[in-house]
DNA sequence: AGTAGTCAAGAGCACTGCTCTCGAAGAGGT
DNA sequence: ACCTCTTCGAGAGCAGTGCTCTTGACTACT
């Protein structure tokens, strides 16, 4: 692919990259807010204009960001997901949980950046749907998986699913696959939003003064939140 | 108090509250990245220098508006659970639940100020320690009243908490009292996090696509992380 | 060789946070 | 009543921002 590019087109591209990697310095050190064209601009070696034959606008750039990001965590859990024995449901899911935490802790501004407040009036292009999927989809891949292998014990009955909150799992299923019962749905949809909300919750500082040790009590309670779902 | 102030304090703290007022108006539509100052001081009528008088820095006035989202999603707690029959456990537990997010829901710029991406090498100063725990003590109200009633059910057995998890619950167990098995601690810290989790998730645009009723799946996941914990 | 497309640079506009200075106005004491 | 001391609003100004437009050089394709 590389080498079908011209080579205008190639060190356009690698112009590219190195803007972007250049913001993403900027970003870890300043945050979104104050990430600014002309500073990458001058790390680069470039007039401020000059990249705007790169990215039409600074929110561009932060979308290119954005999209990066989504695909550096999306890689990191796949990875670590697929570094596991197919059949070890319980192992795949905590290590991918863990994946996913210490790329955010190791690239705080970008998890913000995707995880955190997002701007007014921005509207996610297209491009981002994508990627923003797939960590989702390793942990959907991981629940399919218990199931088809019988690791995960259904316990539908537990609690009575209203009918409306049944009524909008269709949209879901096509991730898990047709099979997967409506309790083992709802139950995977809250280990997911757990997963995000204790890292965005350690991260951002709000278990500053409760939790000390914050990779036991991480290790723990996505245990427990594989537990829940029917892992194990 | 209003009247022990003189003249002069008591129009300052009055122009105080326009210029946050109008503050808080251009951060819903705008968003904290573009509040600006200056906007603010044409807003109140004031040449933008005028402003610093008031507020030292850009920063300051921040703080001051993330103080006052605080105390509003805490008292917005504070109110709900206090219209309930103290004994009335799990109702307690959803209505605070659902007030919180209904404040999230109405104010959701002051919301990402507060529990989003936070700016980097910023230090949340010690005003602002008191209000952020208001929500967390109303939850940890409802819990202790739970277990003195006898009405949330000792689980402890279910699962083993590591040593080290189990160390650090010593700073908590202030906010809930001194009886709290160490097992329902750990539990309310993770429906504490799973409800913040549940909010940003939605609000941040994570579960477009994924579930279209919002208000009954956050009903639903509310009630079933109240059973987690063992009420109900 | 000529043309069309691409690029970096520079100037410029409107805006930002923030500082400093200056005069007006109020507060407190004699 | 006067005088001082603090408080306040306004204005000018600085360095920085995102973004646009124009200009001139360079490159790739016909």
């Amino acid at each position: 692919m590389t080498a079908s590019m011209s080579v205008r087109a190639r060190v356009r591209a690698e112009l590219v990259e190195e803007i972007k990697a250049a913001a993403r310095r900027q970003l870890a050190v300043e945050g979104a807010a104050a990430l600014s064209l002309r500073a990458v601009a001058r790390e680069v070696g470039l007039v401020s204009s000059a990249v705007y034959r790169y990215f039409p606008s600074r929110n561009d750039l932060l979308t290119a960001l954005i999209i990066d990001a989504y695909n550096a965590v999306g890689l990191a859990a796949e990875a670590a997901d697929g570094r596991c024995r197919k059949a070890d449901i319980e192992k795949r899911w905590m290590v991918t949980c863990r994946a996913v935490r210490a790329w955010a802790g190791e690239n705080m501004q970008e998890y913000g950046l995707v995880y955190g407040t997002p701007v007014p009036e921005y509207r996610a292009p297209q491009d981002t749907v994508a990627p923003a999927t797939r960590v989702t989809a390793v942990l959907a891949g991981i629940i399919r998986d218990g199931l088809e292998f019988g690791l995960i014990s259904d316990r539908s009955g537990d609690e009575t699913i209203p009918r409306v909150v049944r009524g909008e799992l269709a949209s879901v299923r096509t991730f898990f696959g047709i099979a997967v019962p409506d309790d083992v749905i709802v139950r995977s949809l809250m280990a997911w939003t757990h997963l995000f909300g204790a890292i965005s919750f350690e991260l951002f500082g709000h278990r500053a003064g409760v939790v000390t040790d914050n990779d036991a009590f991480f290790d723990h309670e996505m245990r427990r939140m594989a537990h829940f779902v029917g892992i194990g």
